[in-house]
RNA sequence: CGGGGUGUAGCGCAGCCCGGUAGCGCGCUUGCUUUGGGAGCAAGAUGUCGGGGGUUCGAAUCCCUCCACCCCGACCA
C-alpha cells in the first residue's frame, strides 16, 4: 500500500470528549470517528485492525471445529417471547416496528435464533455435536456508553454456540472452546488472564471470562502467582482471616464518635487498628408486599461483594439497599452508627467468615456520634442467623486452594465461554433424537468475544506518550517505510521502492508513504498509529550504504545496511 | 433514571459575568522559501455561536424551553 493511495486521517489533539487513551490514540490516529453516542465509524486504518482480529479468530474458530454461519441483525420479537427474553431485556434491547407494526428487536445477541436454527436443521444424535458461530454487529442499548470502543452501543462480536446431546459432551465443547480462546488470545499478542467468573442466574461450574490486563480496566480479578487460581473478584472465595473467636476480653462499652461514620476513621479516632471495627451494610427484600431488613457484618476495611450477597438464602430473589427511613425505623438511629446491638425491631443479622470469628471489636451504637467497643458474639448480641463469604477478596488473601496469596489486578473482559445447559433449548423445545428413537433436550454453550473492544483493550495494554504499540499480529500495517525527500531524489525513490517491493514479496503488510511529508510528520504519524517497524530510507544514509531501522518499542534508530533490515523485521504474522 | 458540567470553523479553545453583530492556535487552499523529528513568510477560505421561543433598537452574551454530548452516582452507614 501507498501511502497517498490509502486514507490517513491524524489529529493533533483529540476531541474533549473523549476520556480514556484508547478511545483518544484511536480518534488521533483516525481509526475511528464518532457518529452518535456510542457509534462509531471504523475508518480504514482501524478497520485493518479489525480485520485481523477477525482473520485471527476465524481461523483459531474453524480449526476448534466451528462452523461459521451469519444470523440477522433484525430479529422478529416472537422468538424473544418464546423464551421470555423480550420482557425481561429492558431498555437496554433496543425494539424496533416494521411497517405492518410487527416487533422487532436488533439483536444484542443470539442464543434464540441460533437455538430456532438448530431445533429447525438438527434431528438425529448423529449430526451432533455442532457449533455455530458468528461475527455480527450486536447493539445494546447501555445506560451510560463510554470509554469509545471499549463500551459503545453498536459493537462486533464473534459469538459461538454449542449443541451437544448431554452434559458430558457439553463439557467437551466448552474445553474445546477454552482451549481456542486461550490461542486466540495468544496469537493477538496480548497478555491475558482467563479467570473463574460468576455464572448467574443459570447457575453451574462453567464460566471462565478472558481479561486482558490493563490498569484502566473496569474489572478487578483475583490470581495467585504460586498456582493456576485465577477469579473475578466477583466469584473469588474470601476465607475467614481469623481461625477460631477468641474468648471476651473486653467489657462493652460506648464511646463518643462524634461526627465519626466511617470505619477508618472509628479506627483512628479510637486508637485502634481498622481490623477490629465492623461495618453494617443493610439491605432490604420486599417479599409479597413485606420489608424485611437484612444486616450484613463486614470487617471495617473489607467491602461487600454483591454478587455474593445476591446468592444468599433470603436475598435470592432481589434485594435493594434499605432506605433511610427504614434504617430509622429499624435501628432507632440514622446511617453511620449502625451496629447489631440494641434493634429497635428484628432483622436479619448475617456475618462475614472473618467477623464471625471476631471478639473485642467495634460497632455502631444505633445511637448517633457513639460506638460501642469490646462488642463479643453470643454476650453481647445472639450469634448471628448465617454466616457466608460476604466480602471481595483483597491483595494478600489467601488463595482457596490454599497454595500461597492472593493478587489482585485489573482487567478488560474481552471473552466469555458459558456453559448454558438447556436453559434455551427447553424454553424452545429444542430437542434431537437419540439412538433409541427418543426425544431429548439438546445442552448449550455459549462463548463470546468482544472484537471491537479488543482493539480498545490493545491499545490501553500497549501504548506510550507518542501513541499505540500495536502487537504485530493485528498492526494495520506491520512495516512502514518513510523515504526522506521521496519527489527530489531518485536514488530514495529506488531504494524504498526496492524494499518496498521485497517486503512485500516476503509477505508483509508493508505501507510506503509516498506523500513526501517532512520526516518529522511522517515520523509523529506512524509512531500515533502504532506500526511496528519502521524503515528510513535517506540520502544522508544512502551516501554511506545505510537505511534505518526502529522498532516501535525502540528508543532510537539504527543504521544498516539494506539488505540487513530483513533480519531486523523477522518473519511476517 | 438522579446530580453536575459543556455545546462558538474540521480539531483544541477564548469571548458570555458587564448585550453593540465573532476571535486565537492547529488543520485546510494558493504562492515563494525550506527539507532528517509535527517548517518559515505572505495571501486566503471556512461559523445558521446546538435547535426553538422570548426580552431588547440590538442577543454568542440575559430569560424560558427542547436537544446533544461528557462526567459523577448505593460504595456503605
Amino acid at each position: 500500500m501507498y501511502a497517498s493511495k490509502f486514507f490517513i486521517s491524524t489529529l493533533k489533539e483529540a476531541p474533549s470528549d473523549a476520556e480514556v487513551v484508547s478511545h483518544k490514540l484511536m480518534t488521533r490516529a483516525g481509526m475511528i470517528r464518532k457518529l452518535a453516542g456510542g457509534i462509531y465509524n471504523y475508518m480504514p486504518m482501524g478497520l485493518r485492525v479489525i480485520r485481523k482480529i477477525e482473520a485471527i479468530i476465524r481461523d483459531e474458530m474453524n480449526r476448534a471445529g466451528a462452523i461459521e454461519l451469519l444470523m440477522p441483525l433484525i430479529q422478529p420479537a416472537e422468538l424473544w417471547q418464546e423464551t421470555g427474553r423480550w420482557d425481561k431485556m429492558g431498555p437496554e434491547m433496543l425494539r424496533v416496528k416494521d411497517r405492518h407494526d410487527r416487533d422487532f428487536i436488533i439483536q444484542p445477541t443470539s442464543e434464540e435464533v441460533v437455538t430456532d436454527i438448530a431445533r429447525a436443521e438438527i434431528h438425529s444424535w448423529r449430526q451432533l455435536p455442532k457449533n455455530f458461530y458468528h461475527i455480527q454487529t450486536k447493539f445494546r442499548d447501555e445506560r451510560r456508553p463510554r470509554f469509545g470502543v471499549m463500551r459503545g452501543r453498536e459493537f462486533t462480536m464473534k459469538d459461538a454456540y454449542s449443541f451437544d446431546r448431554d452434559e458430558d459432551a457439553a463439557g467437551r465443547s466448552y474445553d474445546i472452546m477454552f482451549d481456542a480462546y486461550m490461542r486466540i488470545f495468544r496469537r493477538l499478542g496480548l497478555e491475558f488472564r482467563a479467570v473463574a467468573a460468576d455464572t448467574g442466574a443459570i447457575g453451574g461450574s462453567r464460566s471462565h471470562e478472558f481479561q486482558v490486563i490493563a490498569d484502566t480496566g473496569e474489572d478487578l480479578i483475583a490470581w495467585c502467582p504460586d498456582s493456576d487460581y485465577a477469579a473475578n473478584i466477583e466469584l473469588a472465595q474470601a476465607t475467614a482471616l481469623i481461625a477460631d473467636r477468641a474468648a471476651p476480653a473486653q467489657a462493652l462499652e460506648k464511646a463518643p464518635t462524634p461526627g465519626t461514620v466511617r470505619c477508618e476513621d472509628v479506627a483512628a479516632l479510637l486508637g485502634l487498628p481498622i481490623e477490629r471495627t465492623v461495618k453494617s451494610v443493610v439491605l432490604a427484600t420486599d417479599k409479597e408486599g413485606k420489608t424485611e431488613l437484612w444486616l450484613l457484618m463486614l470487617r471495617g476495611d473489607h467491602e461487600l461483594n454483591e454478587v455474593k450477597a445476591s446468592k444468599l438464602a433470603g436475598l435470592k430473589d432481589g434485594f435493594r439497599f434499605a432506605t433511610e427511613a427504614e434504617i430509622v425505623e429499624h435501628f432507632g438511629c440514622k446511617p453511620g452508627y449502625l451496629g447489631p446491638v440494641g434493634l429497635k425491631k428484628p432483622v436479619h443479622v448475617v456475618a462475614d467468615l472473618t467477623v464471625a470469628n471476631m471478639s473485642d471489636f467495634v460497632t455502631g451504637a444505633n445511637e448517633a456520634d457513639a460506638h460501642l467497643t469490646g462488642v463479643n458474639w453470643g454476650r453481647d448480641l445472639p450469634e448471628p442467623e448465617a454466616v457466608a463469604d460476604l466480602r471481595n477478596v483483597v491483595e494478600g488473601d489467601p488463595s482457596p486452594d490454599g497454595k500461597g496469596r492472593l493478587s489482585i489486578q485489573r482487567g478488560i473482559e474481552v471473552g466469555h465461554v458459558f456453559f448454558l445447559g438447556t436453559k434455551y433449548s427447553e424454553a424452545m423445545n429444542c430437542t434431537y433424537l437419540d439412538e433409541t428413537g427418543k426425544p431429548r433436550i439438546m445442552v448449550m454453550g455459549c462463548y463470546g468475544i468482544g472484537v471491537t473492544r479488543l482493539v480498545g483493550a490493545a491499545i490501553e495494554q500497549n501504548h506510550d506518550e507518542r501513541g499505540i504499540i500495536w502487537p504485530q499480529s493485528i498492526a494495520p500495517f506491520e512495516v512502514v517505510i518513510c523515504p526522506v525527500g521521496w519527489s527530489k531524489s531518485e536514488q530514495v525513490r529506488a531504494t524504498a521502492t526496492q524494499l518496498y517491493d521485497e517486503l512485500s514479496e516476503a509477505g508483509f503488510d508493508v505501507i510506503l508513504d509516498d506523500r513526501d511529508e517532512r520526516p518529522g510528520v511522517m515520523f509523529a504519524d506512524w509512531e500515533l498509529i502504532g506500526v511496528p517497524h519502521r524503515i528510513t530510507v535517506g540520502e544522508r544514509g544512502l551516501k554511506e550504504g545505510v537505511i534505518e531501522y526502529q522498532n516501535r518499542r525502540d528508543a532510537a534508530a539504527q543504521k544498516v545496511a539494506p539488505d540487513a533490515v530483513r533480519a531486523l523485521i523477522g518473519e511476517p504474522v
